[in-house]
RNA sequence: GGGUUGGUGGUCUAGGUUGGUUAUGACACCUCCUUGACAUGGAGGAGGUCGGCGGUUCAAAUCCGCCCCAACCCA
């Protein structure tokens, strides 16, 4: 057995297990999820000379904290697991830590939510401290989730996103970018959600149908483009937001707009609030909705950001931070945007500027955690650069493996398409600080020093006691805090611990290819980075997967992940998605309530990774039979080789070495698909095998003898039975193991012993198929007679190759007499029909092979030795097969006529 | 609007990259069977021409084109 981590507590008591009576999950399955915690069979044994080659490490993406499993989480979870446990096994030392993310939007609403507070209220410090208690508890029930669905992590090696010890680490990781010259600061044009006060960036936004009115507005015309308009001469110009009317700096009309081309140069004034803007041409105006000549506003949408890059136009603020129109909005100053909508709307149809009202469904971009409106805004923010690496970081994808290799190109088309450099700084309260100071008189940044972090510039003090620029004595903290995803981009350096070490020799292992003046970056676990693989949906490819190779690339010039496993979303039975409003969500307490965790492990089995994947209650069903039969075929070995590691004998009958050859096989297919991640496949052959082969033949067959080489045979092929489902089925697989293997000498769990390997039997295969198909015959026999299938058959005749298995065959059929002859003389033959090989004669003879068929079925053919004569045709042996039919004329009933094989029955 | 992925018996699904005889399995359905563990079991059966159209080829579920439908990503 492998290394043995329970064997270090070998007095914590092992629980009670038996084969007697019942499989009964909702008793076992609790009582093996506490002793694999309590006795830290999953931890991560470090080994004194770490190696990347014995190691498996996992970077699993942490998960939101807050309240309950869904079903992505029991699926994605589980999966993760898989490979998890395979490799525990399969003699890597296995890293599977587990984070928890609660620095975010989302664990400050949760905190203020639970305690009624706000966190204006506090001292970011503070506030902090609180969301860390009332996260605490949401993270024991959380964990506690994670361990009843037998989720094999190291829970010695847990993180959260918020610890002090991630927050140094996002700290180190700001410096050092910044260092390297791959962040800056810029006032610019953000995406802003005005409900949580906050920049936000391109992915955290979300498309939301909303209904609302389309308004036309008169614009009174100033000048054409050939110059003064005559009086009352309008334009019109259609919008959702006329609250914007106060930003309005410019009109733009198509360059192939015919009707509107006049417009072109001239200047138009916006009703109400009366600024003369000019009117532009630009192919980005949308000819297909409203009126064709648009208005631009600083800010509507991401168009106008572009126009007033490209036409240099003026800057109008006329809504707030907050969402509250400013002083630019005149008499609706201080209303929110939607107050104003409607009193404009209001005031322009009562001065004669609104044509028409209607009402209109679109698009909009709404906040993903508060379904807000976002808002343009301009403000200062700290970015990393992208753009101009985009080609490193597809060439950084591409080196990793992808599992399936098609989810490669999501990530290609996302790095196709970027346009923004990653805006990384937020306006919250809660999260992590950005470690930056700044000085009054002359702006410059002051950083804080790496030996003192983490720190909070509102809370702690510079490193320095003036100003190194400019010697000024007074700075002004940075009040922004990180965006989430500049944390969550580090966990594979998190899971390695990756650190800045000021005393670090020359010895010490070195993370970074920027070596400082004094210290560097160093691993406390090198052997894991890069890590081998990162398990994850595939709807964030395009944010978390590429902002931590970014950054894990950025900080160590290595691509962070071997490779990437990426899985779909679980879906209801109708392959909908799961919607609160929808009413169609399942979740795994209600699953769990029902069945047992090893038969949502076999459906969540059942997945081709990267496809969305249905709920299916069908698969918990299958699976929690197929519990059963693991076990009730369990205590029928039991019975009949009660030793349960007994010596192989010298004389292995032939139908035990066949068993043992397909078993063969078997571990070797099943291993290959387990490292390939091929669950659905692993499991559908392995659960084949295990049923058809082993349960429905061999054993039948077994049961019917008693020797040693049976009891071999049964007690070898079910210990690798056990071995093989044990990722699958953790737990009815330990209560097994437990009952009949484990003893003193093997302490322990399954799941810390080695996976099987072929053991080199050989076996005439095509033989024990011959005798399967007799075994077939006989059975289909005994049914259509009506017959029970161990009623006892007096003689039985075999006209095929099944020498050594002829035991075997009488002793599972209950044959008197069992006679096996090679040659056939009481059977005639005559020819039936001729097998044509397509892929020798096709290329030959091409568009005669409908001449050769017809001649065939005509009956217009001859056969002379080894040849074919088929019309003016003449086939070689091998581009053919005759099949025959045998009749028979001696006593006794022929049953079966198969191939070359003919069965006898005389009952 | 652009892109990606998928569309195989009633349901879910394998196969498709390397075109080749009777398209795989599970569930459901029908018939039969209490076999030294399992009726949550066993044996057998019926059911599809592979979204539609067209093309390449002696031969297409598989390759190519167009169309339809669905999901996702990006505008």
């Amino acid at each position: 057995m492998s290394t043995d981590h329970a064997a270090d507590t070998a007095d914590e008591s092992t629980p009670e297990a038996t084969l007697d009576g019942d499989y009964d999950p909702s008793e076992v399955e609790p009582r093996w999820q506490d002793y694999w915690v309590e006795t830290d069979t999953y931890a991560y044994e470090e080994s004194d000379i770490p190696d990347a080659d014995t190691q498996f490490s996992i970077d699993t993406p942490p998960p939101t904290v807050s309240g309950d499993l869904h079903m992505g989480h029991l699926y994605q979870f589980t999966l993760q697991d898989f490979v998890a446990r395979y490799h525990r096994m399969a003699k890597d030392t296995t890293y599977f830590p587990f984070g928890y993310d609660d620095n975010g939007i989302a664990s400050e609403r949760l905190t203020e939510r639970e305690l009624g507070i706000r966190h204006q209220d506090y001292e970011r410090r503070e506030f902090q401290e609180k969301c860390r208690e009332v996260c605490a508890d949401y993270e024991a029930a959380f964990t506690e989730n994670v361990q009843s669905l037998a989720i094999s992590v190291d829970w010695d090696n847990t993180y959260k996103t918020i610890e002090p010890r991630v927050q140094r680490l996002s700290q180190l990781s700001f410096l050092d970018l910044y260092e390297q010259g791959r962040e800056y600061r810029q006032r610019a044009p953000t995406i802003w959600c005005p409900d949580c006060e906050t920049a936000i960036s391109q992915v955290e936004q979300e498309d939301k149908d909303k209904a609302t009115t389309f308004n036309d507005i008169a614009f009174p015309l100033i000048e054409d483009g050939n110059g003064a308009a005559d009086d009352g001469e309008t334009l019109t110009i259609s919008t959702t937001r006329p609250e914007l009317l106060p930003a309005c700096v410019s009109i733009f009309v198509h360059p192939d707009d015919d009707a509107n081309q006049h417009l072109v140069g001239g200047t138009a004034e916006v009703p109400l609030f009366g600024q003369e803007v000019p009117i532009i041409e630009d192919d980005r105006v949308d000819l297909e909705t409203g009126s064709g000549v648009v208005m631009c506003c600083t800010f509507g949408d991401q168009t106008d950001i572009e126009w007033y890059q490209a036409h240099d136009l003026p800057l109008r603020i006329a809504i707030d931070e907050s969402g509250t129109m400013t002083d630019r909005a005149g008499e609706y100053e201080g209303l929110s945007t939607e107050d104003a909508r409607e009193a404009i709307i209001e005031d322009l149809d009562s001065e004669g500027h609104l044509l028409e009202s209607r009402d209109h469904q679109h698009t909009v971009q709404v906040h993903e955690r508060c379904e807000h409106e976002v808002e343009y805004l301009v403000t200062e923010q700290w970015y990393v650069e992208m753009l101009d690496r985009t080609d490193e970081y597809l060439e950084a994808g591409r080196e990793m493996e992808w599992y399936p290799e098609k989810m490669f190109s999501r990530y290609k088309h996302w790095i196709e398409g970027l346009e923004w450099d990653w805006c990384i700084s937020r306006q919250r309260d809660s999260g992590i600080p950005i470690p930056v100071w700044y000085c009054d008189d002359c702006g410059e940044a002051i950083f804080a020093d790496r030996g003192d972090l983490p720190v909070d510039p509102l809370s702690d003090d510079p490193p320095v006691e003036s100003c190194p620029a400019c010697g000024g004595e007074s700075v002004t903290p940075e009040e922004d805090v990180f965006d989430t995803w500049a944390t969550s981009s580090l966990t594979p350096l998190i899971n390695s611990g990756w650190d800045w070490n000021e005393d670090a020799d020359e010895s010490a292992e070195t993370a970074d290819s920027v070596d400082a003046e004094s210290g560097k970056f160093t691993f406390d676990n090198p052997e894991l980075y890069p890590m081998n693989l990162r398990p994850q949906g595939h709807d964030i490819i395009s944010f978390w997967l590429f902002h931590t190779i970014v950054k894990c690339y950025e900080h160590t010039g290595e691509v962070p992940f071997e490779s990437v496993m990426v899985n779909g979303m679980v879906l209801d039975e109708n392959r909908e998605a799961m919607s609160k409003s929808k009413g169609n969500v399942v979740t795994p307490a209600e699953v769990l309530a029902e069945f047992p965790v090893d038969a949502a492990r076999y459906w969540a089995a059942g997945t081709s990774i990267g496809d969305d994947f249905p709920f299916k209650e069908n698969d918990l069903e299958a699976g929690e039979r197929l519990l059963q039969k693991l076990w009730n075929a369990s205590k029928l070995v039991d019975q009949l080789a009660p030793e349960t590691d007994p010596a192989e004998p010298d004389d292995l009958a032939a139908i035990d070495r066949w068993l043992l050859a397909s078993l063969d096989d078997t571990v070797e297919s099943i291993t290959e698909k387990l490292a390939s991640y091929e669950f659905s496949k692993a499991r559908d052959e392995l659960r084949t095998f295990f049923w058809s082969t082993f349960c429905d033949d061999y054993l039948e067959i077994a049961k019917q003898r008693e020797d040693d080489s049976a009891a071999y045979a049964l007690s070898v092929a079910h210990r690798t039975f056990l071995k093989l489902f044990a990722p699958f089925l953790p737990h009815v697989t330990e209560e097994i193991w437990q009952a009949r293997y484990a003893d003193s000498a093997t302490t322990g769990s399954i799941h810390t012993t080695d996976w099987p390997e072929p053991r080199g039997y050989e076996a005439d295969i095509a033989a024990g198929e011959q005798a399967m198909a007799v075994i077939g015959a006989l059975r289909r026999y005994k049914t259509e007679q009506g017959l029970a299938l161990n009623a006892d058959l007096d003689r039985v005749e075999v006209f095929a190759d099944v020498d050594g298995f002829a035991d075997a065959i009488s002793g599972a059929m209950h044959v008197g007499e069992l006679v096996v002859s090679d040659d056939a003389p009481e059977i005639g033959t005559e020819i039936a029909d001729i097998d044509l090989d397509y892929s020798i004669i096709g290329p030959k003879y091409g568009d005669q092979v409908g001449d050769i068929e017809a001649a065939i079925g005509q009956g217009d053919y001859e056969i002379d030795g080894d040849q074919l004569h088929a019309g003016d045709i003449t086939l070689e042996d091998e581009a053919f097969e005759v099949r025959e039919e045998h009749t028979y004329a001696g006593e006794g009933e022929l049953i079966e006529t198969e191939g070359d094989l003919a069965v006898v029955v005389q009952n």
